[in-house]
RNA sequence: GGGGAAUUAGCUCAGUUGGGAGAGCGCGGGCUUUGCAAGCCUGAGGCCACCGGUUCGAGUCCGGUAAUCUCCA
């Protein structure tokens, strides 16, 4: 069934050898049950986005969820696992996006499937069982197999020699760069033994180039299929090497690779986990495929898309986000290249929810909100490229005042770093319109801009502090969820014993067995409360949360040379929760919990938590959704709430499997990796949501809520902030004080307040323009008497006299009146303004002619008095700081005026 | 983590060395007219993102914050 070449016989016959092809499904479900029969525990793969792994942008690999056994931070509930692990890679040495595409076995999503020993079977098994799986289970021939080992490795290739019928002939020794992994710089590290496939003499794609077809060799010939890793080694700072007490295995092989081998294909997009996608993306372009490069991107892409999105992430302008808003563009001007240019990737999403839906259920579960989401970011590429288009336009008219034909490298890396253009575009469109683009300065700009992000990296804060903690009692390297329980569900006191403790500069830490303090954690805020040593000495508790380990920390106040005196092995510590402060964090996550539940109800049940804070004082509640919900569903929200508190009923905790909790119905975080053990919040037997939180024991308990408000956060994402219990009252009272305010103000007992105001504000309009108006035509001031008593000279009229105004606004509004009735003339007129001394002068039209201006003159009329000003020639302003020579400044203004006019 | 750009009317945006907050589209009213985005007149609609500073005076200058776009890591 194998090394058929599907590329030439009629169709017919492709038909035939299709029908008899292994699926990608088949390989998948093979390996995992060819493990299990092998003592193996099926470990379902993790969110591909992670959660609470802050250094990792993607899950990248399968041994991503196991870490934490590697690094020795975690014991293991079993030792042997398989999986089959969804991962994305956007970046790396071997990794580059711009290879996504031209690359016949390169993806940014892909699946790798493998298997684990945790201390258990090492180089003998994990060996011989690669080998048996590949030429026994799917047959591949042996005379296209050949493995690889570490150069000091004599150990591996003689389990290749023992365990396997393989030509001894076809195993090879590599170095360090094919053959050693590591984690970092520090930590567990191992030699690697891997499985590569000849994929025949045809397949070299650097023909007629000087280069030998081999194993880890230049070409495409020989592909890789799978890598065997044996963590045997741990290396510390000093760069010291010392081998492991408990080895470990643990191996990768690509799924799209090793179905593409079986199923005869050149490249992993012959494959059947490709070719529905690609076939779509033909029958929407009317393009046909033969290999083309836009409709592998466009499928490669749209995959790490739906699940990056399916489990959680979103485009955005940081972060991981903005990684998926680059693969999203990139498809999107691949798909340019064959003619789409309306939104199109979106439509493909179905094809694969057709797909991998069954495997992967997350995006059927959300088909809807994966396409709606690619969609609004396509049309939001679309605004980009339009912004960056008036921008080019505005560049080419410059370009043409110059006579110039070569558009600048910064003029085009500014197109292309400030509003996102890509270059190559640029080009395509200066070459449409006979203008070349300076590439090499392009490369220059953006080499400046790499050094300047590096420069700028080297500063980074060195997070993790190194001040080591003092031991009280020694629990060795157990991990914590064996001594430490969070027992505040039941208790706000207890009497624990201190494991440790270190000083900060601000504060102190401290680690307990047991404890009451709740730690940050799924949004919840720590608790804070006090610790009391056996001396009768009390600290403040100022907040608490975990370190990485999984270990909570108590974050501690007070003088620490007494508290390190008084803490001894085995004497207790009292510890104590501030009980009100509790309590009101309570009502609010109880309450967060019917809010979710409230708005799936109403706006409907595309509505997921998308983050949540809650805290004593509010709790803050982002869902996905794509509109801002009226003002009327708002109140239907914070009812239904309210009348869910009313209701009164239990809330119950209960610890069961995740499967269990799905099946009734609880409401999980998307994205989010939950144990075996679950806790399940249910209030009566209307909400239920897997949570580690705190709650109260009734609904009723929560008092009132009260949404304060509600705002958009990003593409998809809306935020409510509400309040609870006793904030919410006093929301309430003072909501209605002011109210009350309005009320007593507005004289409107006993009327309508809201009818009230509006007149109100009417009449305010229709009086200001009035005001307005009268301020124009002279209004309180007696414009024909300052005319009566100007001074002409040469014919033309000077008047500069003192008037009342309230703002500069008003001033400046008399000005425009007396330059109307001056016919011909300059005018002045001051004002005592806010204790200053305010100016404004206006000049008739056709003295700006004869070149006086209005800002020249009232500038020097406020410099005589240590003022300043200045403004247009027809109407200007100008003040001094003093009101008390306004009068002097009037006399000189005229004086200038006269100067002005001679 | 480090750069760049932008934030002004419902929308798209202009706003010159700091000195009268504007256009187009849309909306209301009126007139004219019936022909393919009709025309003319008229009107409503602005904490110029927010906070602070400089100044007689800030949409404009300086500092900070927020959210948006974009590039690099």
């Amino acid at each position: 069934m194998t090394g058929v070449d599907v590329t030439t016989p009629p169709c017919c016959q492709l038909i035939i050898i299709r029908f008899e092809l292994i699926t990608s499904r088949e390989i998948r479900s093979g390996f995992i049950d060819f493990f299990k029969s092998r003592g193996h525990t099926y470990v379902p793969s993790a969110p591909v986005v992670p959660i609470g792994d802050p250094t990792l942008l993607f899950t990248n690999a399968g041994m991503n969820q196991f870490k934490d056994i590697f690094l020795d931070i975690k014991t293991p509930a079993f030792t042997r696992a398989v999986n089959s692990q969804k991962c994305i890679r956007v970046s790396g040495k071997h990794n580059d996006l711009e290879e996504v595409g031209p690359s016949n076995r390169h993806h940014t999503f892909f699946e790798m499937l493998g298997n684990w020993s945790f201390g258990d079977y090492y180089k003998l098994e994990a060996i011989r069982w690669a080998w048996e799986l590949f030429t026994e289970v799917w047959k591949l021939p042996k005379d296209r197999l050949y493995a690889t080992v570490y150069l000091e490795d004599d150990e591996a290739e003689g389990c290749w020699r023992s365990e396997t019928d393989i030509d001894p002939a076809r195993i090879t020794r590599h170095g360090k760069k094919d053959n050693f992994w590591e984690m970092g710089d520090v930590g567990p590290c191992g030699p690697c033994s891997e499985i590569h496939y000849d994929l025949g003499a045809d397949s070299c794609d650097m023909k007629g180039r000087e280069h030998i077809c081999e194993v880890n060799g230049a070409c495409g010939r020989y592909v890789e299929l799978w890598n065997l890793v044996f963590i045997q080694y741990h290396r510390d700072e000093k760069g010291r090497v010392s081998e492991l007490p408990a080895k470990h295995v643990d191996t990768g092989a690509g799924l799209e690779r090793i179905a593409a081998v079986l199923q005869g294909g050149m490249s992993n997009y012959d494959s059947d986990l490709f070719q529905p996608l690609i076939g779509k993306i033909v029958e929407l372009s009317g393009v046909e495929y033969a290999g083309s490069i836009p409709h592998r991107v466009i499928a490669d892409h749209l995959r790490a898309l739906t699940f990056a999105i399916a489990d959680g992430a979103l485009p955005s302008n940081e972060g991981r986000g903005y990684v998926l808003r680059r693969i999203l563009r990139r498809a999107s001007r691949f798909g340019h290249e064959i003619g789409l240019k309306q939104p199109f990737i979106y439509k493909l999403a179905p094809v694969l929810t057709d797909l991998m839906g069954d495997v992967y259920p997350e995006i059927r579960e959300r088909h809807q909100h994966i396409a709606l989401t690619i969609k609004s970011e396509e049309e939001g590429f679309t605004a980009t490229l339009e912004r960056g288009l008036d921008i080019f336009r505005s560049l080419i008219e410059r370009l043409d005042a110059y006579g110039e034909r070569v558009m600048p490298g910064e003029d085009a890396f500014k197109l292309y770093d400030t509003y996102g253009f890509p270059l190559d575009l640029t080009e395509l469109m200066a070459r449409e319109k006979g203008y070349s683009v300076d590439v090499e300065g392009f490369q220059r700009a953006m080499t400046l801009q790499k050094e300047r992000a590096r420069a700028g990296g080297k500063f980074a804060v060195n997070a993790g502090s190194e001040v080591p903690w003092r031991i009280v009692n020694d629990i060795g390297n157990a991990p914590p969820e064996e001594w430490q329980d969070f027992i505040g569900y039941e208790y706000e006191d207890f009497d624990t014993i201190v494991v440790k403790f270190r000083e900060l500069p601000e504060y102190f830490e401290v680690v307990v067995k047991d404890t009451p303090i709740y730690a940050e954690a799924g949004g919840q805020v720590g608790d804070t409360g006090t610790i009391t040593t056996a001396d009768g000495e009390k600290y403040d508790i100022q907040d608490s949360y975990y370190d990485e380990a999984g270990h909570r920390i108590l974050k501690a106040a007070g003088d620490f040379q007494s508290f390190a005196k008084a803490v001894r092995e085995n004497s207790k510590v009292h510890i104590s929760v501030d009980s009100a402060r509790r309590i009101a964090i309570q009502r609010n996550h109880t309450a967060t919990h019917l809010l979710h539940y409230s708005l799936r109800k109403i706006l409907g049940e595309h509505v997921r938590q998308a983050g949540s804070l809650v805290h004593p004082d509010y709790l803050r509640f982002d869902y996905t959704h794509y509109q801002k919900p009226g003002a009327g569903l708002l109140n239907e929200i914070e009812l239904m709430v309210n009348r869910l508190i009313m209701g009164n009923s239990p809330v119950s905790s209960e610890i069961t499997t995740f499967e269990d909790a799905r099946k009734k119905g609880a409401m999980a975080l998307f994205g989010e990796k939950y144990d075996e053990k679950v806790r399940m919040i249910s209030v009566g037997d209307i909400s239920r949501e897997l949570c580690g939180g705190t709650h109260t024991a009734l609904s009723g308990d929560i008092g009132y809520f009260r949404i304060v408000s509600e705002t958009g956060v990003s593409a998809g994402i809306r935020r409510i902030e509400a309040v609870t219990g006793e904030k919410a009252l006093s929301a309430v009272l003072e909501e209605h004080n002011t109210v009350e305010h309005f009320r007593v103000t507005l004289h409107s007992f006993g009327s309508d307040v809201r009818e009230k105001l509006d007149k109100f504000v009417q009449e305010k309009r229709e009086l200001e323009k009035e005001a307005e108006r009268l301020r124009r035509s002279g209004g309180g001031v007696n414009f024909a008497e300052f005319l009566n008593r100007a001074v002409v000279v040469n014919g033309k009229r000077i008047v500069s006299k003192r008037v009342e105004a309230a703002d500069m606004n008003a001033l400046k509004d008399l000005g425009d009146g007396l330059r109307d009735k001056l016919v011909s003339g300059i005018g002045f007129l001051g004002a005592e303004i806010g204790g200053k001394a305010s100016l404004v002068c206006v000049v008739t039209d056709d003295l700006i002619e004869l070149g006086i201006k209005a800002g020249d003159l009232v500038k020097g009329a406020a410099v005589s008095i240590g003022g300043g000003g200045g403004g247009k020639p027809h109407l200007a302003t100008a003040g001094a700081k003093s009101s008390a020579k306004l009068d002097t400044a009037l006399e000189a203004a005229a004086k200038l005026a006269e100067e002005a006019l001679q």
